[in-house]
DNA sequence: CGAGTTCGATACACCGGTGTATCCGATACG
DNA sequence: CGTATCGGATACACCGGTGTATCGAACTCG
């Protein structure tokens, strides 16, 4: 996943008169290329011209875009973060892995490895995201969007989870968002040890462990092992 | 500790002739000023110049004590973290509280609160660590020393941990290290979530409940023990 | 097809930080 | 007590990014 030039190539859809950018398209790309530059020099040490110049745009456009820097670093970020939901929640309804044959031990690792395959380590996205949060933190309205993310982020693993303990023949006992709080914790403190080792194997490994220790402390096997939902809906 | 002016008060030691600076504070007090500004404006926004201006210096003195910028980032990061490792191996030595009259559970309880007291959510440090990190993931060389300093904390905390645990009547079950590693993991995750909620007492309790559970899921109760004050219910 | 609008490019004036070269005064030392 | 040294201050030349103002071309819609 190298850079990705766009200056003047590909552009083949619409009308080619001229080969240059489609109209509505900029803004996206100045976002695109952003990702970029901001993973590779930091938000801090990244210019506007730089994120033009690898968008293949010129500062004017920047501008007549974003008002700031730094509201575009806050676009950027809300738009990542909201592709790497929706992905999530994509891959949660294909995800069907048989575990039957399995213990209970090897199907809850089992199904905590497969969890983890779907939110992956990214190093490029970790640095962005770790950034914006030391921002954030100094910056009370991003502080707040920080929160309600992380609240959607809940809300989203939360049905999952359950779906997939369910599956397991688990439950949560107390409140799901805690684990859920829990289990974003741990996705946080372990990438970096993962990403630090130089995706060390054995880190990965650790980290697994941990999420099966976590995920196995938090619950207890389902007894109502039919597909009763419980009612409870705590929202 | 807000801000500290330095500019020509509080000599006071050595041969205070002239009341401006002594010989051979400058790189400490430059490092100081630095930890302030580096929190408030994120290293990648912070200048030298800044930086100086904080400490009451001229660039001519920063240069004359840092090649760079980056340099003095990762020397005062180092000096940092150390000076953090050496507060927790102090408080580790003084630390004696009464469990006795405690349920094994409650022990447990106890025990982590007292762990976590010693290791505060300092939102000030953490923007730093947290861009430390980001960039030093950019960095091998600097990859290398966050990696050697993960190490020195492992080595430091794991014997603290060990006794702190045989002194609630517990061991770890396997190896202590990744008993380590995960509590550090927790300690980044669960950080970041207290402080985005603006030390949200809530957050604190359910940090304290997950390391707590982790705790219990890595441990067992110590059987070969000496000194107990109460019997050790086999629960 | 033509008028209007929008979006991106170009140009400009400006500020602020950088790093270095040089200088000065205080300390160390014979 | 005088000299050498060293650390910090001052001064300088330079670069690079900023934001805005203006312009032209492409798309829209009647």
């Amino acid at each position: 996943m190298p850079t990705s030039p766009a200056r003047s190539s590909e552009p083949a859809t619409g009308t080619p008169r001229r080969v240059t950018k489609r109209r509505g398209q900029t803004r996206r790309r100045l976002l695109d290329a952003a990702v970029e530059v901001f993973a590779e020099n930091g938000f801090g040490r990244s210019t506007v011209e730089q994120i033009c110049e690898r968008g293949g745009y010129t500062r004017g456009a920047f501008y007549s875009n974003f008002a700031s820097l730094d509201e575009m670093f806050f676009a950027m970020w809300e738009q990542r973060s909201g592709a790497m939901l929706a992905h999530i929640r994509l891959a949660a309804d294909s995800s069907s892995i048989d575990l039957s044959g399995l213990t209970p031990a090897e199907k809850l690792r089992a199904g905590t490895e497969l969890v983890l395959g779907v939110v992956p380590v990214d190093d490029q996205w970790y640095r962005i995201n770790a950034e914006f949060t030391a921002h954030a933190l100094r910056n009370p309205s991003l502080k707040k969007a920080l929160a309600a993310r992380e609240n959607t982020i809940l809300d989203t693993i939360v049905p999952i989870l359950e779906t997939a303990l369910h599956r397991l023949g688990r439950r949560v006992v107390g409140d799901p968002r805690v684990l859920g709080r829990a289990l974003v914790a741990l996705h946080d403190g372990t990438s970096v040890q993962c990403l630090i080792e130089d995706e060390d194997a054995a880190a990965r490994e650790l980290r697994v462990e941990l999420f099966t220790r976590v995920v196995a402390a938090y619950t207890e096997p389902d007894t109502t092992h039919t597909h009763t939902h419980r009612k409870e809906g705590s929202s």
